[in-house]
DNA sequence: CGTACAAGCGGAGGGTTCTCCGCTTAGGTC
DNA sequence: GACCTAAGCGGAGAACCCTCCGCTTGTACG
């Protein structure tokens, strides 16, 4: 517990002091895991494995990610970046420019978009991890950007919860069922967000 | 695949035709997970050690209950009919009789109560089984129950997708992080929700 | 009561996650 | 270049989940 927990911020990237051999190392579990991956898919992941693809010690790979889950979300952290910088400074409406409400609307549609394009892996993330998910770092830059935009749009007194409330049927566990088990489309899945917002007034008409 | 799933109805109760040793097998497990959870807590619940407590073989313990989300959602079993009994045939504003808003916002607050509860169980749970939580008895009652009274309160064209998404928040996991994370109290949380609630207009003032 | 067979049982064993701790090494300092 | 120390490394091993399949037993029926 002395080390800052690496588990909670997954996007934070390495330390700045990290020595030249554990950086090395590092690279060599992430491809080592894209390729297994490539191979044999999301599920079947499996730390030994990815161990011995990389050739080196369990306990190596642990020591860097802490545990599954953060090796997880370090396979996602390419694709995050880009999405983080399209909703921050990106062209709007999902970047700034537009309207709160409009911005709200389409970050919630892109985050669907996002889930889906990276469902396995979420999936496998968000279960192996189910409440520390909520202090991850691109969790929190969620949460953060889109309160922002809620309280723009819209006195609340609590615009976190709200934010918070609205995230969390956009869970990849939640999306998973609303497609498979209730046959929905992405298409479905964002209408019914649509009426979410305006029934709450955050979007009108 | 033949018999039913129990994984996906784990509050179905028994199979009416359960052979006498099945049953007699059935109680013992769950009085021995029972006495375990009340010494080492739920955590630290093991179906191995589950089986030596109940004398019996670990074979036994999964043809009985599926997997471990299975068993936690059999030790679940008695509060849960006794909340759904509260909301399907007691007293208003949580039971039948009272405008179909209160009863939305009864319901949500007592849910919180009941997640409250069963805090440990429930995030065992939950965690064991992200995806198969919203084919799970309770959980489809639970939305089904809201969306019969948000479509009465309410015309919408998806009422079952906006009662997942109220449901959504109040996740154990979620309530969780809430509370700990965020330093929240349960009355902060149906604080929130009483917010969402007006913002949606289900809810005046 | 005897028989047949569906249902139940047990526990060895495979695969996985994660920990622990003694050994090795990178890289700054003199 | 030699030394020192914090950082990193490895892999045995503990603990766990779950499966598989040969054996046992309850029970319905003649």
């Amino acid at each position: 517990m002395d080390e800052p927990d690496r588990r909670t911020l997954p996007f934070a990237g390495a330390p700045p002091s990290e020595r030249a051999d554990a950086a090395r190392n590092r690279r060599r579990i992430i491809d080592a895991a894209c390729r297994l991956v490539a191979n044999r898919g999301t599920a079947a992941l499996s730390l030994d494995e990815v161990a011995r693809e990389a050739q080196l010690g369990v306990g190596t790979v642990y020591r860097r990610f802490g545990d599954r889950a953060g090796l997880l979300y370090a396979l996602l952290d390419d694709g995050e970046r880009r999405f983080q910088a399209a909703f921050t400074t990106g062209e709007p409406p999902l970047g700034p420019g537009a309207p709160a409400a409009e911005r709200i609307r389409a970050f919630l549609h892109a985050l669907v978009d996002q889930v889906a394009t990276h469902r396995d892996l979420l999936l496998e993330a968000e279960s192996a991890a189910p409440v520390a998910r909520f202090s991850s770092g691109p969790y929190t830059v969620y949460r953060l950007h889109l309160s922002i935009l809620l309280r723009e749009a819209r006195p609340a007194a609590d615009p976190v919860f709200l934010a918070d409330a609205l995230l969390a049927p956009l869970s990849a566990a939640m999306i998973e069922y609303q497609r498979t088990q209730r046959g929905l489309s992405y298409a479905d899945i964002k209408a019914g967000i649509d009426e979410l917002l305006r029934l709450s007034g955050f979007l009108t008409r």
